[in-house]
DNA sequence: AACTATTTATAAGA
DNA sequence: TTCTTATAAATAGTT
């Protein structure tokens, strides 16, 4: 229907691919429209060019949603609302479960017990002791675990000290007579103080940065 | 385009509409499936009649449901998706929930605790000392609402068992010397037992049950 | 976006 | 339904 016949296949030329899309598109919608109201029909026509453009016809009175709806209910395709009311099916199930669940909480912590009879509260306290019991051993595993590692830390510091105050002493052995103007030296040399000796250590050496205080201050040492 | 021009607009006689119908749906097609081939384009055309009877022309190499995938994204159109999705939401958030609720009830049973610091185990044993201390106070009310209720029951039982005694003892006085020949009598009449004046009374009176014992021994006394 | 020669669709009738 | 056919409508190619 036009200045020549054509064949029917895909338009090569993409500006008359285009054009012929547009054209034809105005009419397939204006036949759904008479179609929709010479034989009063329900028409949901959809398309969608080869640019990914959209267009869309669907009778009155129908929503695209009612309209799908509808294809689902009549053609009997499953498309998701099996899927879907399984999941609702699940998310029914998880709730009730979660509300079981606050309730045991609830029943723990000693609220919620109402209704429940002697015997039954016999039982929670039983569980709750045996429960507190199990917690109260592990809160002493783990502090004697820590106090342990803290233990060996502070022997492991305590050796480290050690080593430097000998190191120092030897070094200020061998220096002698280079610092007796201080008067820092006679009290240090007669080793009442090893932290005398370590401060007259860092100011003749200022660059020697002992890292003790920081590591140490950190380790929280509570039990309480 | 026919022997006389028509208006558009619903016909009335129902075999021509289902005539018309058979005619332009058929030239729908042609033009929705000559579209998709000369443009290149992704087509759905569903359409049911005044009579409710379903035809559909889908563009090949797509499916109705990826068709309808392609519809939501690209006009963001909320069929089901949308909620689907924050249906799907939902299940995932209350799935979590369930999974901490699980979780606080394995601590409170003293299991799961392995990686709770001091601080964390100090704060559960708490919580489980306080749920504990309420528990009891909640054990204890029931024990003494049980224990008064049943005081009350005793009590009454008590009093109905003397009215009864009373009355036996009036009747006999009444009867006077009918069961002289019986020594249970003189036993009986000196008041030094209420369980044989019942004993003496049921023998005189065999269809007088009294059901006392089996409630009484029925009561959970237990206090343990 | 119009125009228009042509093809195509279809209303009415059989 | 399907075929026929006169005619309306759609549109391919052009401007």
């Amino acid at each position: 229907m036009g200045r020549g016949k054509i064949e029917i296949k895909r338009i090569e030329n993409a500006t008359n691919r285009q054009v012929t899309y547009s054209k034809r598109r105005n009419g397939i919608f204006k036949k759904a429209q008479e179609l929709t109201v010479l034989c009063d029909a329900k028409v949901s026509l959809i398309m969608f060019s080869s640019t990914g453009k959209f267009h869309e016809f669907i009778s009155p009175n129908i929503s695209t949603k009612a309209f799908f709806d509808l294809y689902q209910k009549t053609t009997g395709t499953d498309l998701w609302i099996s899927h879907y009311e399984k999941m609702q099916e699940n998310y029914r199930r998880l709730k009730e479960i979660n509300k079981k669940l606050r309730r045991e909480i609830r029943q723990r912590m000693g609220g919620d017990v109402d209704d429940l009879n002697i015997k039954e509260l016999q039982a929670l306290e039983a569980k709750m002791d045996s429960s507190l019991v199990a917690i109260r051993d592990r809160k002493y595993h783990v502090i004697k675990t820590q106090t342990d590692t803290h233990k060996k830390k502070v022997r492991n510091l305590e050796e480290r000290h050690a080593n430097l105050v000998f190191d120092l002493e030897t070094k200020l052995d061998q220096q002698d007579g280079i610092v007796e103007s201080e008067g820092y030296y006679n009290e240090a040399a007669n080793g009442a103080s090893n932290l005398h000796a370590l401060r007259l250590y860092q100011i003749h050496h200022p660059n020697l940065v002992l890292h003790h205080g920081g590591r140490f201050g950190s380790n929280d040492l509570r039990l309480a």
